[in-house]
Parts: structure tokens; C-alpha cells; sequence
DNA sequence: GTGAAAGCGCTAACAG
DNA sequence: CTGTTAGCGCTTTCAC
């Protein structure tokens, strides 16, 4: 394996000239660099990304960690996320951290001992303590750790207005709505405030069912629409994110409920599980992309030594789908 | 921030025995690994995983390329890639290859600057000719790159004949599927000929239908089906990938055909989409799991300059849903 | 413009 | 069992 010794002397100059050359800095003859350019080619040169990274202290690798990559929601984040860390000039180490016990410990643990330049945090664990006193770059995502760490996330009070107004403008009477575990602290729970709020405001009454944490699979989600349909049997309309709304669409017809003739259903999220069906189902959509980039952006600022700076909250869009 | 030699100071031992004692090597007198230990809390020392990289030549990182992490298949590998690499000590950085233009040849210009130990390949691109001469440790998913790149995947011939049986048993007579891109060589392209072949044995009509390269949008998906009921208004089975058979499901229903009353489906690959509603769909399964184990053993192998060995061709199992 | 030299913070012989 | 020494392969001052 070629070094950039051996370039150097091919090429007849000092290592550091090759350098030079490699990175397109300071001041170097045409002459020159085409001579290195030449013994580059000649050896077949690939510079060795980990001795770059121990004169630099710097790796270029962002670490993502996300609760689990299989959900459809989470799947188009690490998605987003992977793109707009690219396009940053970083790659992506990805965790998923179902399945591991002490997962983001070690992600954390991870960027102390520098593997990564910087971490985005996706999940919901229970134990904040061990972000105590970490001076490196982290970025939260829809999720508050503590006041020095910068959360990337949409606006959901408008989220959930939005979604409220479509269901009113249907003429609901009875809504219910199924939402996450209250027990972490993430922005993303003022949804359902906003929306419950919106739904009572107009006269309509809307009952709340709280899912455990971490629980994401379509039979669960199953069980509990079924619920829903049996203990409630006038409900007129069902607000929820993706995955319930695909349950709710599924449990309707066991429960000879027609969609959306007999119960309104509005999702909220709006990936691509809202559109594997040529009819939409109606959704306030999340903009993935956008919040993507904020959060590549911040984390990048980070890692530039400057300011998290103000972070912008990007609004949801309604999907008008069949649903609703 | 604390380095090695800080450590050793307050230790008052070397360097080296203080490397010894984090890594369990050699043999430390239990009393200089207690004061080690005590140094190394007490400076709250984190070693550098960048400086440790150069020594060892090595990141213990493992690079994973698929087309899409969107697509529910490709989730679902991740995943399982990422949770396999994890449990044998490695990280994975992944890329999604959709929208990044020279995406793969990146990827492997990475693996040879010794950003990552070895690479994952799940991708189809057309130029196999970056694989050309590279010394270091490859592993393609379900792709045939050269004869040097060992395969890992699932036996395809078996899963075809899986769902042939699965729909012969149903008494169908005209049966149609949908297949991926034909002009990408990989053992995937067996499972229809296999699936073809049982069918015509059984005096069976099929018609096949191939898709586009990196095609993998539902509308897409919807329309191929849409065609299809059009264009055979006597078939009575559909076979084809999971998002395919969702896409098939929806047209149906468009079309005034029952599932399965009127017409049969059955999906290859089985991920988490054929069972989103409570009716799973019938489908030859994939063991990912399995697969996505042997992957990561036989990168692994390669990466200690073992020869990759043979690989397993696990079979595939059929979810008994409710479409078949 | 270019080269010499000093690291970056670890690991690994090899003495002792 | 532990310390000394020499790298790993780059980048980066700082003279020339």
C-alpha cells in the first residue's frame, strides 16, 4: 500500500507538498502538482482516512440514533437525515436502538471517545443523566434533554390545529384519539394538546388513549382500534399517526365501519405508509426533508465550534387524502 | 481532555501498561490495574477511538450500500445488517444510494481509504467494473458482482417453488407476476423462473410483467397493477414483490375483484408491509434475519484475512395470510 | 513555492 | 509484570 512518502518521492518533492496537493491548499506550482498528480495516478494513491483523522481529531462521521429503523417514520428520517448529512460532507454511523440495552449509552460514549464528530438523537430513552456535561455536538430530534441541547422539530401546535380543522370541517361528533407515551418529554406531544384543545372548542367530544412507550407494531396498534371500535361504538373520527390510522382503516371494516362514510380517520406524521394505497389517507405531514436539513445544519454549526443558533420550526402540510 | 500519558502520570506507570489494562491484554499485577483504573476515573479519561484506529489500521467499521432505506425490504435488512454487525462488535455507517449520483463508486473509494473495514453491497448499479482489483473485504447482498465477491442470499429457486405450490394449491388458471428489473444479475431473478416453471408444469397460463430498474414508488407500483387487470381481465393470481401485491390489493378492490375470492396473491419477500393490516398477506418470507447474520460472519471472516468460506443459502418460509 | 520536522494519541515489540 | 522506544500515515507550522 502506497503512502504519501512514496508519492513525495516518486514525484520528487517533500510529503508535505503532496498534501498540499491532495487538499487544494496554499500555493503550489502547476508544475508540481502535475507531477504529484502523476505519481498519485502512477502508484494508484488512496490517502489513509484514519491518519487524516488523527492529525485533524476529526472523523467526518455524524452518529444518528433513532428508536427503531423498521418504523416507517423512522425509516424516512434516517432517509432525510442520510441526505442532508451527505450533502454536509458527512457520512451516517446509524444505531437502532431497539433490541440493545444500553444502546444510547454507548452511542454516547461513542462520540466522548471521538468515533464521531457529533450525534443526532432520535430516541426516547428514560435515563437523561448521562448527557450531563458533555461539551461535543448533539442535536435532539422532536426530543428535550436538557437546555443545553438543541431540539430540531415542526411545529405541532399547528400540526395539530391543522388536523383538527380538517376533521371539523367533516362534521365529527365523537372523535378519539390514540396518541404516545406522555412520559417523555418531546414536542411532538403537543399535538394532541393543540388538537384536543381545537376539538373541544367546537363542541365535539374526543376521548384520548394513550399507547405505551416504544410499542410499534401493527398488531398492538390493532388490538388497541379494535378497543377503540367496541368501547366506543358512535366514534365519527379517528386522529392518530400513520401506523394507527392503517390499523383504524383495517379494524373499521372488521367492525362493519365504512371509511369515510361512517368514521373520519386523519393521520398524523404523513410518510409513505399514507400513500401505499392510491387513495391517500387525508394526513398532517410532518416535513421531513426540511427538518432533516435544520438538524444537519445545526449539528454542523456545532462542529464548527460555533452557536447551535436559533433553531427554525417548519410547519406541517395537510395531505388531503379519501380518509377524510 | 485527558490523554494516555496524563493517565500514566497520575498512575505514576507507562503508557503502554495503561493501554495494556484498558484493552485486558497481557498480564497487569492487580494492584497497577487498580491505580489505573482509579487514574483513569479520576481524569474521567476516554480514549481516543481515532488515535487507536491509526495504531490498529482499523475502525471496526462496516459500510452498508442499499438503493433505499425507504423501501420496506431495505428497512428491514438494515436493520437486521445493523443489529447482526452490532452484536460482532462493529458499527455500521450506511448510504442510500437513490438521488447520489456515484453514490457506490464514493462508497468504495471510502473502503479503500480505509474509512471502514469492509463494505456491504445491496445496491444495483450497472458498473461493476469499480470492483475490479480490490484487495479489501466485499460482500454483496443478493447480487452477483464477480467471482471474487462472495453472495449472500436466500434460496431463491426453493422460495419460487414456495409460492407456486402456495397458489397451485388455490386452483388458479391464469396467473400473472410482476418481476424486477431483468438486466441486473442477482439470484433474486431465479425466484421467478423457478415460480414460472412450477406454474407451467401445472398447465397453468402465466404472463410476466418486468418493471423498471430502481422503480419503487407505490403510484408506480399501482399503475403496473392497474394494467395488469385491464389488460388479463381473467386473472385469477398475482405474484410479485410485498409493495407490488399491495399495489395489487388496491387495484382489486378499483377493478371489482375480491381478494382472494376472485383473484390470489401471494408476495415475496414478506417484510413487515405484508402484515400491516390484520389479514396478513400470504407470502414466501425472506429470512433476513438469517441472511443478514451471514453477511455480517462472512465480512467479518474476511476482515481477519480469513478466506470468506462457503456461504449458507438458507430457505425461504411462507406466512400463511389471508390473499392466498 | 517548497521542504524539514514535529506532532496527533494510541499500540506493540522487546528489553529488563 | 512493566517501561522504553518506535512507529501508524497524515497535516501543519515555519524557515528557506
Amino acid at each position: 500500500m502506497a503512502g504519501i512518502r512514496d508519492v513525495a518521492r516518486l514525484a520528487g518533492v517533500a510529503p508535505s507538498t503532496v498534501s498540499l496537493v491532495l487538499n487544494n491548499k496554499g500555493y503550489v506550482s502547476l508544475d508540481t502538482r502535475r507531477k504529484v498528480e502523476k505519481a498519485v495516478k502512477d502508484l494508484s494513491y488512496m490517502p489513509s482516512t484514519i491518519a487524516r483523522n488523527l492529525s485533524l481529531n476529526r472523523t467526518n462521521i455524524i452518529g444518528v440514533i433513532v428508536p427503531e429503523v423498521l418504523h416507517p417514520f423512522y425509516s424516512e428520517l434516517v432517509h432525510e437525515l442520510e441526505q442532508a448529512l451527505y450533502l454536509r460532507g458527512y457520512k451516517m454511523l446509524l444505531c437502532s436502538s431497539s433490541n440493545k440495552e444500553k444502546a444510547e449509552v454507548l452511542f454516547v460514549d461513542m462520540l466522548k471517545t471521538h468515533t464521531m464528530d457529533g450525534i443526532i438523537v432520535g430516541t426516547h430513552s428514560m435515563d437523561l443523566s448521562i448527557y450531563e456535561g458533555i461539551d461535543r455536538p448533539i442535536v435532539a430530534f422532536d426530543r428535550i434533554i436538557n437546555d443545553r441541547i438543541p431540539v430540531v422539530h415542526a411545529d405541532h401546535v399547528q400540526g395539530g390545529e391543522l388536523a383538527a380543522k380538517a376533521m371539523l370541517h367533516q362534521d365529527c361528533h365523537h372523535i378519539v384519539q390514540v396518541i404516545g407515551a406522555q412520559n417523555v418529554r418531546c414536542p411532538a406531544n403537543e399535538y394532541h394538546i393543540a388538537f384536543e384543545k381545537k376539538i373541544r372548542e367546537a363542541g365535539c367530544m374526543i376521548d384520548t388513549i394513550e399507547m405505551e412507550r416504544n410499542v410499534f407494531s401493527p398488531e398492538a396498534f390493532y388490538r388497541v382500534m379494535s378497543e377503540v371500535f367496541e368501547r366506543y361504538p358512535d366514534v365519527d373520527g379517528i386522529f392518530g399517526a400513520d401506523l394507527i390510522i392503517c390499523a383504524a382503516l383495517a379494524a373499521a371494516q372488521e367492525h362493519g365501519k365504512r371509511i369515510p362514510e361512517d368514521v373520519k380517520a386523519v393521520a398524523y406524521d404523513g410518510t409513505y405508509v399514507t400513500r401505499l394505497s392510491p387513495f391517500a389517507i387525508t394526513a398532517a405531514v410532518q416535513p421531513l426533508q426540511e427538518l432533516a436539513g435544520i438538524a444537519a445544519d445545526t449539528i454542523s454549526r456545532m462542529i464548527m465550534g460555533e452557536a447551535p443558533g436559533s433553531i427554525p420550526v417548519p410547519k406541517l402540510t395537510l395531505q388531503k387524502g379519501a380518509t377524510c
